[in-house]
DNA sequence: GTATAGTTTGACTAGACCGTCAAACACTAT
DNA sequence: ATAGTGTTTGACGGTCTAGTCAAACTATAC
C-alpha cells in the first residue's frame, strides 16, 4: 500500500523507485481522458510500461487509485488560478492572468480535462470537493475577480460582470486543450508549433478582451 | 435491426412505436457524457426506461449504436455553425451570430459534449467524421471566418486572426455547457435562472468580444 | 377464434475486467 | 552464504458486461 520510498538511500527492485510515480502519472492521463469508468486499469498499466497487478500493490482498487488522482487533480485545478497578484492597471493584471493561467493549464492540462471530464459523467466527487474549496477558500478566481471589480470603480475599465468574463478568460484558455485534435485540425499553426500557437492565442486573447473588436482612434497598450 | 415503424398506421407493441427514438435518445445522452468506453448499455437502457435486450433487438451491437448516434452528433455540431448570413455591418453578424450559435449549443448540448468527450478520449472515428467533412464542404467555420476578414478589410475591425477568434466564441459559447455543475455552483444566477443566464451571457461576450474592456469615449452600439 | 408479424421479456453464455495470491526475483544487512 | 525486506510476475476466481435465444406477449389480418 505504501512502498515508502527512498529516504535518499537507493531503490530495491531494479528500477523501481519510480514506479509508484510512473503508474501515478499514467492514472492521471487516462482518468482525465477517459472519466473513471471509462478508464480500464490495463490502459494505466500499459500507459506506465508496468504489469497491472503492481496497481494493486501501489493502490489497492481502482477505487483507491482514483481518489489519489483526482486529488492531486482537483489541487492543480485550484492552483491554476493563483495569478500573481499585480498592483498597477488592470491591463498589466488581466495580460499576467492570462499568461500565467494558459502556462498553468498547458502544464497541467490533464486537471483541465478532468474538470470537464467529471463536470460531464456527473461524477459526486467534484461537486464535494468544489463545495469543500468553496466553503474554506471561497472561489478560486476570488482574487481576479476583485480586480476587475477595482478596474470598474477605477474607470479604467466598462462595467462587467466579473463572472461572466473569469468563464470567458478560463473557457478560452481551457477550450483547446479539451478539444486538441480538432483544433490541431482547423489550425495549421497549432499542428507545427504549438508553442507559437500558445503564444499567438495570448495575445489574441488579451487583445480581443481589453481592447475588443471595434475599430479605435487610439491604442494605449 | 429495422423496427421499420408504422407509415401511419399505429404500433403494434403497447407504446411501441418510440421505442427506438427513446433508446436513442437515451444513447445520445449517455455516449456524450460518459464516452463510448464509459457508457453501458444498461445505463442506457434504464435512460430509456426500456429492457436492455431492446438495446440489441433495434441497434444489434452496442459499436452499431455508437456509430449511428455519433453520426448524429457530428451532423448536429456542424449544423450549429450555420448561422444566418447578415449582409451588414459586421457587429450585428457577431451578435447574431453568438445568439444563434449559443442557442444551437443549447439545444444541442449533447453534440457539444461528444465533441469533447472524443477529442479527449482519441476515438478515431472523430478523425475521420472531420477529414471527411472538411473535405468536401471546407471548414464549419468558413462563413464566419469570411466575415471577419471582410470586416477587417472594411476597417470595421481591427486587424485579428479569425480562427482564433472563432475559436474564442465557440469556447466560450460551449464551455459552460460542458462545466455545466461547476458553473451554476459558482454562478447563483446559472442556478436559479439558467435561460436568463445564457441571455446574460451572450450579451457580455458580445459587449466585451466587440467592445473590449477598456473604457471608450463614444460607444456606437 | 386462429394465424401471423412484430415487440418485449427473462434466462443464459462468453469474454472482459477487477482483484487476489503465492511464488519468483532483486537487493541489503548480517 | 543466508536471512530478510520489498518488488515483480503469472496464474487464478468472482463479478460485470455485451450479446444471444427462445418463449411470452400484443396487435392486427384472416
Amino acid at each position: 500500500m505504501n512502498a515508502q520510498v527512498t529516504d535518499s538511500t537507493a531503490p530495491s527492485g531494479p528500477e523501481a523507485a519510480d514506479t509508484e510515480a510512473r503508474i501515478f502519472e499514467a492514472a492521471l492521463k487516462v482518468f482525465a481522458r477517459k472519466g473513471k469508468d471509462g478508464a480500464r486499469l490495463q490502459e494505466i498499466a500499459d500507459e506506465a510500461g508496468i504489469h497491472r497487478p503492481l496497481l494493486h500493490y501501489y493502490f489497492r482498487t481502482k477505487q483507491q487509485l482514483y481518489e489519489a488522482v483526482a486529488e492531486r487533480l482537483f489541487t492543480e485545478f485550484l492552483m491554476s488560478f493563483d495569478a500573481p497578484a499585480e498592483g498597477g492597471r488592470f491591463a498589466d493584471t488581466l495580460r499576467a492572468f492570462i499568461g500565467h493561467y494558459m502556462d498553468s493549464v498547458r502544464q497541467h492540462r490533464h486537471a483541465a480535462m478532468w474538470m470537464v471530464t467529471e463536470n460531464m459523467a456527473g461524477s459526486p466527487i467534484l461537486g464535494e470537493m468544489l463545495a469543500r474549496a468553496f466553503a474554506t477558500e471561497g472561489s478560486p478566481q476570488r482574487a481576479m475577480v476583485e480586480a476587475v471589480e477595482r478596474a470598474v470603480e477605477s474607470g479604467e475599465i466598462q462595467p462587467v460582470n466579473p463572472r461572466q468574463l473569469m468563464l470567458t478568460v478560463v473557457s478560452a484558455c481551457v477550450f483547446p486543450f479539451v478539444t486538441l485534435p480538432t483544433v490541431k485540425m482547423m489550425n495549421p499553426l497549432a499542428a507545427e508549433d504549438f508553442d507559437a500557437y500558445l503564444e499567438e492565442r495570448k495575445a489574441h486573447l488579451f487583445e480581443v478582451v481589453y481592447h475588443g473588436l471595434a475599430s479605435r482612434e487610439v491604442s494605449d497598450a
